[in-house]
Parts: C-alpha cells; structure tokens; sequence
DNA sequence: CACCATTTGTTCGTATGTATG
DNA sequence: GCATACATACGAACAAATGGT
C-alpha cells in the first residue's frame, strides 16, 4: 500500500516520498515505472502522479524524456 | 498587474474584464492563455480563473475545447 | 517511408475540503 | 448561512516524442 488515504499528508507528497525512498535504496536501475503503472500500483489519478514526479524533478533527483520515461539523475 | 487586491471588484470579475479588453483590442490571435498561464500571470487560483472565463463564455466572446483551449468567437 | 504502441506533456471539466469575511 | 477564494484531486481529450514493426 504506497499511499495512505487515512494520512493527513497529501497522495502526491507521500508518492514523491516513496519514491525518493525508491530512488536512494537504488531500486531502479532502469526507468521510473510509467504514469500508468503508477496509476495503478497507487490509485491515484494521472495528475497526480505527474505533480509528484515534478517535485523530484525540481530537486534535481529525475529528468523526464518524453516518449521515454523518467530516469534517475546520476552523480 | 491584471489584478488589484486592493480593489472593492471582485478578482473573477477584474479577470474577465481584462480579458474581454484584451479580446477586443485583438490581442489574441490563437487560443487566449491557458489557465496555467493564467495562474501564473494573476496569482488567483484556478477556480477563479475558470470562473472568468466562464463570465465570457456566457456572454458568447469565447468558448473552449476540452484539451486545446479557450478560443475567441469569430463573428 | 508509413504505421502503431508507449510514454510524457498540456489543457479544460468537475468535485471536494478548507478558510475567510 | 452564504459567497468568494484557494488547494487538491480525479476525469477526459488532445498533443508531441520515441521506438519498434
């Protein structure tokens, strides 16, 4: 269960949580999983999805590559 | 700076006006700004901007296109 | 080259909860 | 109680880029 509806923090912040967790334990080698795999492994809606990536992406921690995905910055 | 917080006019209202300014100077040859842009340029929320534009739409000026944008009437 | 599936990007439509005056 | 405004979320449609067939 990824995201909490119970908790009083917001679906996208826990999302962007998680996967900085994801991230810094190294759990991609490859892309992020897609919008949509995301869509379903959370419940949430694509919109969502999106703002929490952004927030990675604003932390420098990811790049998006459209038609691609989105990659875990190296360095 | 579209809108005057200090002004007794309501922002939704000061919105529309400016924007139906702007339409009749002929300001916009595409779509008007998105609701982002709009936000953006503003400060007001999304509610507030959906709601001048829909002032406009009322009053037939414009109309939008789910996905596209918000377009200036022709006639 | 054309076509298609996948994936991210953009935009409007609607609903809900909270806060303020 | 009500109207206004803000923030979040979900839904839908359209667009653009990529990669494979």
């Amino acid at each position: 269960m990824i995201i909490d509806p119970t908790s009083p923090v917001h679906p996208y912040l826990q999302l962007a949580a998680h996967l900085r967790e994801q991230i810094a334990n190294g759990a991609y080698t490859g892309p992020l999983p897609s919008y949509e795999e995301l869509v379903s492994q959370t419940g949430l809606s694509k919109g969502v999805i999106q703002r929490a990536i952004k927030v990675l992406v604003d932390e420098g921690l990811v790049f998006t590559v459209q038609g691609r995905g989105v990659f875990v910055k190296k360095g």
